[in-house]
RNA sequence: GUGGCUGUAGCUCAGUUGGUUAGAGCACUGGAUUGUGGUUCCAGAUGUCGCGGGUUCGAGUCCCGUCAGCCACCCCA
């Protein structure tokens, strides 16, 4: 076959599928590397687990929808496999199965791509980025505590500040449910209650009316409970009133005051937590505090950071109980959003030093002055050619190198350089010998 | 999975009731300038009009299908 009449295959992505250019790659790879930094100063312990599983490890834990998104096939051995949905529920299954080496609590940190066969939209992809914190084996709200302060430090380690986290908990929900004796219809009412902001009260009664068969007056005082506004101190007064002679409602917004009264203690703002008693969350293994992330220029984009406390998520593996409380950063649903945000910057090298090149001749001593900055802790990269000097600056200009060094025969002989300041237009004139001094300071 | 909108150069878009060889800006490449970048000037290249089929003497334009993107639902990071 010759080369002029070889049949082209169309190069393409599957739909919700992207690829990743250097200047996205970069600033996701940073995003990344700030999320492990802040897991890891809170004491949390990366692990991976594999990206398919047997369909039955993952089938049945978040809800009908959930298994309805999941990418499921037969592999050439025959087994009925699924490509994982998130990382909570392989979490389970890692836990039930390695429990007696990790000891517990364990705080675990897992970043790593999960597969949702969704109608892809701005936002939202069919592949992407989970980095999710959890800690298991303990039932205490200083670990929701905790979580919180994690949410509120990655975002804030980001650069970010016009953002608030949604906090709720389902045993203020399950109290109401009881006390109303409509536990058994729970996820249709909170499926309802969680479209409160966007379609208003009387949808949301029709929708609990007609899908989950409840009267006009139990609809209604659940819409009362969810419109509840106010300081969070007001919004929870008003929700123990309501929910008077619930243990697990009293329990419920407990934990709640807890939570908050104490991450106001330790220095969070508090209009960046709003108690908001209609977020429900349709992932079904949730039994306790509910968190949701928003950023306040971008609420359409969804919640950038969402979790949970689940208390019996392995029962389906292990007879041992084994609580945890966890959220997951969306790492491509925030790159996107700060993409939006106009918050990426447009670099698309990593190395800060470009070393123009001249003198073919001498190209061993390029190289090895190259090797002396790195050996400093400072990326450069020798230009490969000796092109005309004007084309190589526009070379470093267009990829957003901060620095040009620039040395011809003369300069090698002198062992002097020159130093360009790139994004101020300045250069200096210096040895060699001290130039990686120099660039140490100014990286 | 359901419904809607969109698809023309790398990007943003123009393109008359269907009519010859499909345009502009930005970006790109080269030169002015063989050792000094973002500005300027000159020159140049670029498209199976998303893809496939249909109607027609003739389709970027009309119809059907398909793929992709966006929006709403569903759900969610």
């Amino acid at each position: 076959m010759t080369k002029e009449k070889r049949q082209l295959i169309t190069p393409r992505t599957l739909k919700g599928f992207q690829d990743f250019l250097p200047e996205m790659m970069l600033p996701r790879e940073n995003l990344m590397a700030t999320c492990r930094q802040v897991f890891r100063s809170f004491g949390f312990a990366p692990i991976d687990t594999p990206a398919l599983e047997y369909s039955e490890i993952l089938l049945g834990k978040g809800g009908n929808e959930t298994d309805k998104q999941m990418f499921r096939f037969t592999d050439h051995g025959d087994r009925d496999v699924a490509m994982r949905f998130d990382l909570t529920v392989p979490l389970a299954r890692f836990a039930s199965q390695h429990l007696n080496e990790l000891g517990t609590p364990f705080k675990r940190y897992h970043m790593a791509p999960v597969w949702r066969g969704e109608k892809p939209q701005m936002g939202r992809f069919r592949e992407f980025i989970q980095c999710d914190f959890d800690i298991v084996g303990t039932t205490s709200v200083n670990a929701d505590i905790e979580i919180a302060m994690v949410i509120h430090e990655v975002l804030s380690a980001l650069g970010l500040e016009a953002f608030y986290l949604r906090i709720n908990n389902r045993k203020v929900l399950n109290g109401l449910l009881d006390k109303l004796e409509l536990a058994d219809q729970s996820a249709a009412i909170l499926r309802a209650l969680d479209k409160l902001d966007k379609v208003g009260p009387q949808a949301v009664q029709t929708e609990m009316i007609e899908q989950a068969g409840t009267t006009a007056q139990q609809a209604d005082a659940v819409l009362q409970m969810a419109q509840i506004k106010g300081t969070n101190d007001e919004v929870l007064k008003q929700v123990s009133e309501l929910l008077e002679g619930s243990e697990i409602g009293q329990t419920g917004v407990a934990e709640l005051e807890k939570l908050v009264k104490t991450l106001t203690k330790s220095g969070i703002p508090e209009k960046r937590l709003r108690i908001d008693v209609s977020i429900a969350r349709g992932l079904d293994y949730y039994t306790g505090t509910i968190y949701e992330t928003f950023l306040e220029d971008l609420p359409k984009i969804g919640s950038i950071c969402s979790g949970g406390r689940y208390d019996n998520l392995a029962e389906l593996y292990s007879k041992q109980s084994l609580p945890g409380v966890g959220a997951s950063v969306g790492l491509d649903r925030l790159l996107a959003a700060l993409q939006q945000l106009g918050k990426i910057e447009p670099v698309t090298t990593p190395a800060p030093v470009l070393i123009a090149l001249f003198e073919e001749d001498r190209l061993a001593d390029y190289l090895s002055l190259a090797n002396s900055l790195r050996k400093a802790g400072i990326g450069a990269e020798v230009y490969p050619e000796p092109k005309r000097l004007g084309q190589q600056l526009k070379y470093a200009d267009r990829r957003g190198f901060r620095f040009a060094v620039i040395i011809g025969s003369q300069e090698f002989d002198a062992g002097t350089c020159q130093l360009k300041h790139l994004q101020e237009k300045t250069s200096e004139e210096i040895t060699i010998a001290e130039l990686p001094m120099r660039l140490a300071e100014l990286c």
